[in-house]
DNA sequence: CAAGGCATGTAAATCGTTACATGATTTA
DNA sequence: TAAATCATGTAACGATTTACATGCCTTG
């Protein structure tokens, strides 16, 4: 599982609790791995019975303890096997609007359309999300205009992101053209 | 669930058994939403229990009998709904190629790059496919030149899958440029 | 005063994969 | 003779989501 070394991963700059290893997940890695706090807690509960992290109890009041885990040797030696070994599969991916696509072949031209240009409009501004907002986030970390590694790395999947949004924005605004240009003006069977 | 409008989706056409449906699915739809037969097997159960689809068994020698399922008018409804319904998200995806990457800001260059490299690899021959063998199968059930709906939304998502990894060949490249380029000649820390 | 952030979790349900079970026929 | 194809499924496990449960403090 995936989601293990994801926390590893981010306990590995330092000590955190599941509350804001959810809210660090949702401002970095979100858009190719996201996870409930549902599915974290236990999750950590699980790391640190293998020992690859430790928690310690802060007393607050009004709240419930704030556990603060911290990745331990054998922690980061599994993160670190893990990081080397290679993928040498394509990534799986679940795309529904691939899916609807590919079965509407029966559907009237302009419900395809509007499809399409629902997705476009996602897209557009999943985009500038990616140029703006992501963008600025890891200029605020990298110190220095210099990127270190992890910036660097962020930096690279941002733009894995970016370029992803672009192909897909030009790719819908083909597939419109290619809808459109069709004979049939209406439904074909 | 969308496995189950995937399955509506290919018995619109014709009617099938599941062991089809596993094939047409390896074939087609796999680079997207992929599926196991004992995933689909429970799944033709309950459409046919919520009336969606039919079966009849043909007996057969030496084999269990062969259960072809057809699509019901109500079937086709759902199928339709489902379809015209739009889509106002980002596809969720999960990519531990990513995540790797993301992490791996205390890695040492040439493990980030044999990682980058791997991955090269398996997109090159993924972007092959979608060239050659996915196109060529869309050309041999395309009748004529002139594309009809089906073959034509099958081809749009086919396009995806080649923009798709192209992006990802030439994202993979000025990576591995990227980090090549960084000063660090070993391990950051 | 309602909504959202802080902070922890559990329970139930769903979705998906891997392993198991059977058994004939065909291909390498 | 071993592996693959045909053809059905079930069982167990793992991953993920949604709903529930508590309770204070801050912001709009």
């Amino acid at each position: 599982m995936s989601l293990e070394y994801s926390l590893l991963g981010f306990l590995q700059y330092h000590p955190m609790t599941g509350y804001d290893l959810k809210k660090v997940l949702d401002e970095s890695t979100q858009f190719f791995w996201h996870a409930e706090l549902s599915q974290i807690y236990p999750e950590l509960k699980r790391l640190e019975q293998k020992g690859c992290i430790e928690s310690e109890s802060l007393p607050q009041e009004g709240k419930p303890d704030k556990k603060v885990y911290s990745i331990t040797p054998q922690g980061r030696n599994e993160l670190h096997a893990w990081l080397a070994e290679p993928v040498d599969e394509v990534p799986a991916i679940k795309n529904q609007v691939l899916l609807k696509l590919f079965f509407s072949g029966t559907l009237q031209k302009d419900e395809i359309c509007s499809q399409l240009r629902c997705q476009l409009e996602v897209q557009r501004a999943l985009l500038k999300r990616f140029q703006q907002d992501t963008s600025q986030k890891i200029r605020s970390v990298s110190e220095t205009e210099s990127m270190t590694g992890p910036a660097l790395m962020w930096e690279i999947v941002r733009r894995y992101g970016e370029a992803q949004a672009v192909m897909t924005v030009r790719w819908l605004e083909e597939s419109l053209a290619s809808v459109e240009q069709t004979a049939k003006s209406d439904r074909e069977d």
